[in-house]
DNA sequence: TTATCCCTTGTGGTTTTCCACGAGGGATTC
DNA sequence: GAATCCCTCGTGGAAAACCACAAGGGATAA
C-alpha cells in the first residue's frame, strides 16, 4: 500500500474527515495542505529530500483567503504537480459532478481516479486508493454514470467566448465589435447571430435566456 | 459542558470530521445520524429513556437515497425536533450562506447558533458550542456578515415566477398568457415587460440574458 | 376632500433580434 | 475542372423586446 500521501482540501471539517479515513485505511503517512500553493511546495520539498509523495488526493475548488495565491484551483494544482513530479498518482475528490470537467481531467492531466463527495464518498475513496495502488484507474459510481453519458454537448473556445460576452450583457452588435477589435473571427454581426442560433438549436432552447440558463446549469460556462 | 450531542450530516467525510472535532472539544457522548428521520428517531428515543440530547448540530441539505424519507431537509428536521423536545439547543452547520434562510431559522425556529462550513468552520463550530452552552446565541463571521447585509436583493414569489418562465423559454407575450390563465396578477403584456425591466435595473443588468445569469449565479432561482 | 404616490395597463415608435434567401470563398471529391 | 459541401456574411423584412408618455385606479396622508 501507499506509504506517503498528501491531501489538498481547504474546508477544515472535510479535511479532518478525509485525513482520518485515509490514514485508517492505508496506515500511511498522511500529510495535508489547506491551499494549492502549500500543496505544491510540500510536494516539491519531499521530492528534493528524496522522500516523494506517492499519491495526491485533491479537491477541485478552493476558497481563497486574504493571502496571495498563485495557484487557485485543483485543476491548476494538478497541472503544476504533474510538471514537477510526473509519476505521482492523483485522485480527485470533489463535489463536482460535471462530465466535461471530469473528462478533461482524465484526458489532459492523466489523473488516476475520480471520486464524488457524497453519502458514501469515503468508502469510494478507499476503493479508489486501492485501485490506483494496483495501477488501475478508478471512477466512483456517480462519476462513472456522468462520464458515460452520451451526447454530452461540448463547447469550443469560440462558443464559450460568445456565451461569456452574452452573459456580460453584450448585444449582438457589440459582440461583433468586440470580436473585430480582438481579431477573433468570424466576427460579422451576421455570423455572431448565426452561431448563437446554432447553439439554441443544439440545446433545444427557444430563447437566448433559456440557452444561457441551460449551459450555466450544465456548468459549461463559468 | 454538554455531555450528550447528536449530529445530523449525510456526507460521510464531513460527518467524520465534525464528530471527531466535536468529541475532541467537548468530550461528550457524540452520536450521529445520516438522515433526518433517523435523527428524529434517536432524539425521541433518548427522550423516552430520560437521557435526552442537549444539543443538535444539523446540516440543512440532505441527499436522499433510495429509502422513503418523511423529513427531507434540515429545516423540517428542526421543526419536528422542536415539537418533541422544545428545550434542545440547536446549532446549524451548513454551507448555506443566504441571509434569508439564516434569518428565517433564527426567527421561526429559534435556533441557537449558525455556522457556515468553510475554511475554519470547525473552530467556529467549537466557539458556537461554547457560546450556546453559556446560553448565548452564536453566528460565525461569515453568517454574521450575511445577516447584517443591507439591501439584500430579495425576490418575491411573483418575480421568481417571472424568471422561471423566462428560463423556460417563454416570450413576454406567452408569460402574459400564462399568468392570465393561472389567474396571477399583474398579467398584462405591458406589466410583465415592466417587471422584468425593474429586475434588470435592480440587478444592474443590461440584458435579460445577463439578468438570468446573475440571479442564477446568486442562487435566487433554482 | 384633495393631493400625492405607486402600480397597472395601453399606445406608438425605436431598437434589437430573428429568420429566409442568396452570394462568395475555401476545402474536398470525383 | 466541376460538383458539392460548409462556413461566412450581406440584405431586407418580420417578430420580439425596449422605452417614453400617459391614463386610470387604489392606497395613503394632510
Amino acid at each position: 500500500m501507499f506509504t506517503k500521501i498528501i491531501i489538498a482540501e481547504d474546508i477544515d471539517n472535510e479535511n479532518l474527515g478525509i485525513v482520518s479515513s485515509v490514514h485508517a485505511f492505508t496506515n500511511a503517512q498522511v500529510d495535508t495542505a489547506q491551499f494549492c500553493d502549500k500543496t505544491r511546495l510540500k510536494i516539491e520539498r519531499a521530492l528534493q529530500e528524496d522522500v516523494p509523495y506517492q499519491l495526491l488526493i485533491s479537491d477541485l475548488s478552493f476558497t481563497l483567503d486574504y493571502k496571495e495565491h498563485t495557484i487557485t484551483s485543483g485543476k491548476q494544482l494538478i497541472e503544476e504537480v504533474k510538471k514537477i513530479q510526473p509519476d505521482i498518482k492523483i485522485i480527485v475528490f470533489s463535489g463536482e459532478d460535471k462530465p466535461t470537467i471530469m473528462k478533461s481531467l482524465f484526458e489532459n492531466y492523466k489523473i488516476n481516479g475520480y471520486v464524488c463527495k457524497g453519502l458514501y464518498g469515503l468508502s469510494e475513496l478507499n476503493k479508489a486508493i486501492q485501485a490506483v495502488y494496483d495501477h488501475k484507474t478508478f471512477t466512483c459510481p456517480v462519476s462513472k454514470s456522468a462520464l458515460h453519458q452520451k451526447n454530452v454537448l461540448q463547447l469550443d473556445a469560440y462558443e464559450i467566448q460568445l456565451l461569456t460576452l452574452l452573459v456580460q450583457g453584450y448585444k449582438q452588435e457589440e459582440i461583433s465589435q468586440y470580436l473585430i477589435q480582438n481579431n477573433i473571427s468570424p466576427n460579422s454581426r451576421r455570423s455572431v447571430e448565426d452561431r448563437i442560433r446554432k447553439l439554441r438549436e443544439d440545446f433545444n432552447a427557444k430563447t437566448n435566456v433559456q440557452l444561457i440558463y441551460m449551459v450555466n446549469q450544465l456548468g459549461l460556462i463559468s
